[in-house]
DNA sequence: AACAATATAGTAATGATTATTATATAGTAA
DNA sequence: TTACTATATAATAATCATTACTATATTGTT
């Protein structure tokens, strides 16, 4: 989606579509990295130098609520944050922390367990996290060059 | 188990049973709240008037390591522990913070996603943490007495 | 009973996140 | 445009869960 887009999108969702939120929402809907808000942050700087690191939490925050992006809380207490907004699954690399989507198929699975859950539990679902946790192939193979930031 | 019982076990998984830690881990195992450190903090400081918060977390984390229990990395920035570290999936009501176990059956059904992702997947998957968000019966009423303490 | 290793508790430090506030900017109406 | 109102930004400070440090106490062992 271009930067118009992205803009016109903001406003109808009553979201004031400020150069620095257009970029931050461009930024995150540009990667599949799940980055942090600091990872954000260093990003958007190149464009914004005098970008507040409060600038970006408070439009993560913003996002969030409105529902166009999805706060991911990881053990390490540190939040991770992901573009894309509809419940999906995520893998996890409990060594080199990279956080990678899982394929629609499996996330197709998921969607069936949703579904089954509306009889077997006693309230509504509107949401879903599921996390997987392992070794991605590259950290079995002791060869993992990820590079946290970002 | 008695606290003889939680002693031997830790001892056989390397753990110094201290009755500071058979106390945590008997009050962790005790509940199905998932409640945080500070919670356990306050429930075990009755028994040991002498207790440290430092205590409780450096004990959750032994135990979170020897895998005899899960942490459970909430939104809001705190974490919840699990008495129960067998992989379980987990409703999250988004008003009142309640954190429930799902019910076995809907387990199963993830536990055949583990078996799908084994082939869709570049890695090894040790570990799954499913939740569903939503609203508890007794939020949908406005009903809710829920105590986030413990 | 003494020793070596480790746990506890108290205190201080850390670090991600949030609050505060003056200034700047966006949206709107004249 | 211009003026006006509301809201966003950025800088700074504060918060708060969690972690680090360290002297003392306790555990398990010789």
């Amino acid at each position: 989606m271009s930067k118009t887009g992205i803009s016109n999108m903001l406003r109808d969702v009553g979201i004031r579509p400020t150069p620095q939120r257009v970029a931050i929402y461009e930024t995150l809907k540009g990667t599949t990295r799940h980055p942090t808000a600091e990872a954000i942050y260093e990003a958007v700087k190149s464009d914004f130098p005098s970008l507040s690191l409060n600038t970006v939490y408070d439009a993560l925050q913003t996002f969030s609520e409105a529902g166009l992006i999805r706060k991911l809380a990881m053990k390490e207490n540190i939040s991770r944050y992901d573009g894309n907004p509809a419940p999906h699954g995520h893998f996890v690399c409990i060594r080199c922390g990279r956080v990678e989507d899982l394929r629609p198929a499996v996330d197709e699975e998921l969607e069936r367990i949703d579904l089954l859950l509306k009889d077997k539990i006693n309230g509504r679902i509107v949401d879903r996290d599921c996390r997987f946790y392992g070794y991605c192939a590259e950290c079995e193979g002791e060869m993992c060059t990820y590079e946290k930031k970002n």
